[in-house]
DNA sequence: TTCATATATTCAAATATACGAATACAACAA
DNA sequence: TTGTTGTATTCGTATATTTGAATATATGAA
């Protein structure tokens, strides 16, 4: 079986696996945005926000541009992003379900 | 900002991101099985099977129905595995792209 | 050149995760 | 009951990941 192509998958999967990254990827969804903008807006210190760029840059999620000071940041794969969405779906799934259960024993 | 969403959003990311997980989720995807159907596909461990599906179940990607002394498990929720695939679409367009760049340092 | 600003990297400590080994449990047969 | 088979859980250890603090680098302005 094609092991190796399944322990990529994971590595890949693994970028997604942290909140702080599921929240830029989902600001860089809205567009390309400078580090000191994703700052803002995700509320992270500098230097955490720079490790988890790093990490998904390195696993190509993302792509940087640099204009003078600046450093631009956005979506390499559209698909990923449509795959995190696909995730957040099964969560709301997973969340509806779950209250029907409360209510079929609570009612 | 939904920070709690984005906590239970990585969470259901990080059941993915497991090589051993993801090869459970493919095989499930062709149906419905039992623990020593998938002992056998997966070449896993006894227990250390157990211990991968216990993770999925808990998460809700798995669902579980005891059969006499066997367990049989499926996919819970078929998005999950269309997440799944989108991803692994991404890892193969990185490993062409990546092809791609080679071929234009060395042609 | 020196300074200020934007971004990245390194390191050590805390935390989380995966694994094998051992054991437990549950269903059924003898 | 005892034994057997299929599955699950617990525990200790090894390994990986995340974090803040400190520091480094790069760019542009004065």
């Amino acid at each position: 079986m094609n092991d190796d192509l399944f322990g990529m998958h994971a590595e890949l999967c693994k970028t997604l696996a942290d909140k702080k990254r599921l929240k830029i990827l989902y600001l860089l969804g809205e567009g390309e945005k400078s580090v000191s903008e994703l700052a803002k807006q995700t509320g992270l210190r500098q230097a955490n926000l720079s490790q988890h760029l790093a990490i998904l840059r390195l696993k190509e999620v993302i792509a940087s541009r640099k204009d003078g000071t600046a450093v631009y940041y956005k979506i390499a794969f559209p698909k990923m992003v449509k795959a995190c969405n696909l995730i957040r779906e099964v969560l709301l799934e997973q969340i509806q379900s779950r209250q029907k259960m409360v209510r079929g024993v609570v009612k």
